[in-house]
DNA sequence: ATCCGACGAGTGAACACTCACCTAGTCAGA
DNA sequence: TCTGACTAGGTGAGTGTTCACTCGTCGGAT
């Protein structure tokens, strides 16, 4: 009976593992069988870590967020104009890029069961609320130093990560190609509004 | 072996319980037992009429597209930019709307299993060719009457779609109150951004 | 000798789907 | 008008399969 706290490495491990398995599959036919096949493990072995399945799938987002976070916050751009296209450039995921989309659409799929499952929600949660602060500092930056017009950082951010996590949602999901360049474009013309000149 | 065509009132009466189920359980763990606990009907009725799970949930996506579809081409506002108001408010579901929340948490939640599931792919790529089809057309129209700057028609529906996806996708699936009011605001100063002075 | 990490082989429950059967209505023929 | 055949609509009680999870055991490091 676990509870220990897992082992970094392992974690890490069962975390890849569900995500590959989650790409592939998706959340309803996910199993715990198939989350071993993308191990080194059995399935008797990954209950050695973990004491149900959906602990491993919390291993796994809690792995994204973190993931995430430090990718955002690692943003070395100059200037808040500069940085949010560049908070746009991680959110917005490349088509081609094949374990990005995957990830994505994982983390979208999760989303949309955090209605009916409480163990999701806390980590989620977390996720969505961190990268709502980080566009909205910037935003609140680039209205203080004068580079934006006045405008409401909170709604602002919550524009930009709704179209970003939008457009996972349906043109990714859906494979609807062409979408993501037209929103590139629709996002920078939206920032371009934003700059006072 | 059915595949004669359902009669559209009983079609409409599962569908029903399809969205009703789906809105409590999510797609992860709907069943058919749970279908027919919503329905008149027991388990074994529901086969009478479709010869799988999955085409009840088809029935349940395509009496949606219909509907959604119905709800946007009957805007009667006035000119492109009332229209475009009109077109996100329908979209932008109410966090207190009990029902429209949970058919719109449904939707997203099958649009992200359609990677995994070619018959939901169908519906759900006509529901949002649709919807970018008739936001698009009103802006290409607010251009060419010069009330709205020479934006892109194709981007600028792409970014009202995905934004306000998105925020059912995350903010309605993990009861973030308040984001609703803020991208309501954003979005609005978005449009405004889009209108010539 | 002990214990950590791991596994093969289950186990019981839940699920999608089927089947034999029922009921009520329609209608032809005596 | 009664009777029997037929049908559309519907059901309760399964069936085979898949799943999350467990258990007894085992190799190897200490």
């Amino acid at each position: 009976m676990p509870a220990d706290p897992v082992p970094p490495e392992q974690k890490e491990e069962i975390a890849q593992a569900v995500r590959t398995a989650l790409a592939k599959h998706g959340y309803a036919r996910l199993t715990t069988k198939k989350v071993a096949a993308e191990s080194e493990k059995s399935e008797a072995g990954l209950y050695y870590y973990y004491d149900s399945k959906d602990e491993m799938i919390v291993a796994f987002l809690e792995s994204s967020v973190d993931y995430l976070a430090r990718n955002l916050d690692q943003i070395d751009a100059d200037g808040p104009e500069a940085r949010l296209r560049a908070v746009c450039d991680i959110l917005l995921v490349d088509e081609d890029d094949e374990a990005a989309r995957g990830v994505n659409i994982a983390v979208m799929e999760l989303l949309s069961h955090a209605p009916h499952n409480e163990t999701l929600r806390g980590p989620l949660l977390q996720m969505e609320q961190h990268t709502l602060g980080v566009i909205a500092d910037i935003v609140r930056d680039g209205v203080e130093q004068g580079v934006f017009r006045d405008v409401d950082p909170d709604g602002t951010a919550a524009l930009i990560l709704s179209a970003t996590d939008g457009y996972t949602g349906f043109a990714l999901a859906l494979g609807m190609d062409g979408v993501g360049d037209e929103l590139r474009g629709a996002l920078s013309a939206y920032i371009d509004s934003l700059v006072l000149d």
